[in-house]
RNA sequence: GGCGACGUGGCCGAGUGGUUAGGCAGAGGCCUGCAAAGCCUCGUACAGCGGUUCGAAUCCGCUCGUCGCCUCCA
């Protein structure tokens, strides 16, 4: 099992299934509106790999967090922020629950673990990687010889942002914010009122639900750098090691740069759901490298659908045995760093009825391998266009042909017999 | 400016020294009452310029271009 690594810059192998649990960590959204298509990816690319993983022995903790706490959410809806983040949240589960994947064992939520996150600031005080002032609790970038690993960025080019006084160092960041008078959400601390910086609760939650040292931590490309690069500083300030593997996936863009709300260029994952369908937009994702950036667009999801209609034609077809071989190719493209284009480019030689679910099962795509049964008025229609067929009534034929297509399904004449399958 | 990813035929996307990737779209054919599905045939691509080599999409160098990060961001 190989997988490409953001901290060693290479592809590094996993260890051995027996070797105990694979623990995974993929940072999640932080909610204040409905999410956008880009989000669907790390969630995605996280679950699928777990399922990969889970399939191929291991055993598999995998943790999916929600940022519920946030300046984002307090300037969405001031006075309310609690109230949106919850709405948020609930959209968010709904959203990722229509993939149909169900792999992630914890959704965590920053405002249930306020206390495990005050303990980790206060050790990060007791040890002098942290310093309070006014209110804010800030880590000192200047105890961590190894800032910069992560992202390659070096500390002393990490450029001053808004000038903050109470800082000693431009690039320290906040651990602990001391609550404002327009935010409407706080916890009291040893520290006063506030709530939790942004890259401490992944810190803490990992730990609280992963242990000190766990396999693979995922998430954007984009957040790379601070968020990543911060989280590594305060978990190796506790004297511990922290993700081994760091898998960083490509950006999705739309309208040639990376969507996201800021820009504008947003198509929410419940909008790209109801217009193309789930497995069109799994294949949508499964046809680019998970570290590849990859252009969101019509034409790519009607491409999409193209591919998960002629995957669901296979399986109207008699069933042929793959060549020899074949379930090993499959398997040593996904193991040799989740190349899924390539797993899905073996997948659409083969005409072989189990193989082909049992490979589209690994991506949460059983469902193309279904038989649909046409209801008996459709069956009705399409006998009696039999009897006009073998009455050489081709005017009738048609007429009922087209009555079979109103009702949204296809007759397809064999030798002796037809065939109804579902319109696409 | 710094750090990083990348540039393959109309669109996606494998391929890391020499022999067919695959899909989508398109053209022609077989089959069919007509269709659909299926099957067969068709594309000689690898950003550019140098270099190494008997031989490079694949190695080296340079150039150009795209995207991301350096600031909230999956």
């Amino acid at each position: 099992m190989r997988l490409s690594d953001t901290l060693t810059g290479s592809v590094v192998e996993l260890p051995p299934p027996s070797a105990g649990e694979i623990g995974m960590y993929f940072c999640g959204p932080t909610v204040y509106a409905r999410a956008h298509i880009g989000n669907a990816r790390p969630y995605l690319v996280g679950s699928w790999y777990a399922r990969w993983l889970r399939l191929r022995g291991y055993s598999v903790k995998l943790v999916h967090n929600i940022t519920d706490v946030d300046d984002k959410i307090f300037v969405a809806a001031p006075g309310r922020s609690g109230e949106r983040a919850d709405r948020a949240t609930a959209w968010y589960l709904d959203d990722v629950g229509r993939f149909g994947l169900d792999e992630v064992d914890e959704f965590p939520r920053v405002t249930a673990m306020i206390e495990p996150i005050k303990d980790f600031i206060a050790e990060l005080l007791e040890r002098e990687f942290a310093y309070a002032v006014g209110g804010d609790v800030y880590f000192r970038v200047s105890r961590s010889p190894e800032y910069g690993v992560l992202s390659g960025q070096r500390p002393e080019q990490v450029e001053e942002q808004e000038p903050n006084p109470r800082k000693e160092d431009p690039r320290d960041f906040a651990l602990w914010k001391a609550s404002k008078p327009e935010e409407d959400r706080s916890w009291d601390s040893l520290w006063g009122k506030g709530r939790p910086g942004w890259h401490i609760e992944c810190s803490a939650m990992a730990e609280k639900l992963l242990g000190p040292a766990f396999e693979i931590h995922g998430g954007g490309r984009d957040i790379v750098f601070p968020h990543h690069e911060n989280e590594l500083a305060q978990s190796r300030a506790r004297g511990h090691d922290f993700a081994r593997i760091w898998m960083h996936n490509g950006m999705l863009r739309f309208t040639g740069e990376k969507m996201s709300k800021s820009v504008g260029n947003v198509e929410t994952i419940m909008d790209v759901l109801d217009e193309w369908g789930r497995e069109a937009v799994l294949l949508f994702f499964l046809t680019a490298h998970w570290r590849s950036p990859i252009d969101f667009s019509a034409e790519r999801m009607a491409s999409a659908l193209a591919r998960a209609d002629g995957l669901r034609e296979s399986f109207r077809n008699p069933s042929q045995p793959a060549p020899e071989g074949s379930w090993e190719r499959f398997k040593e493209s996904l193991d040799d760093d989740f190349s899924t284009p390539e797993a899905l480019a073996l997948m659409h030689e083969w005409r072989d009825h189990e193989l082909l679910r049992r490979a589209l099962d690994v991506f949460g795509l059983a469902s193309l391998a279904e038989e649909q049964e046409a209801p008996a008025e459709v069956e009705e229609l399409a006998r009696r266009r039999q009897e006009a067929r073998v009455a050489r009534d081709f005017v009738e034929s048609d007429r009922l042909r087209a009555e079979i297509e109103a009702a949204g399904w296809e007759v397809r004449d064999e030798a002796d017999a037809y065939r109804l399958v579902p319109k696409a």
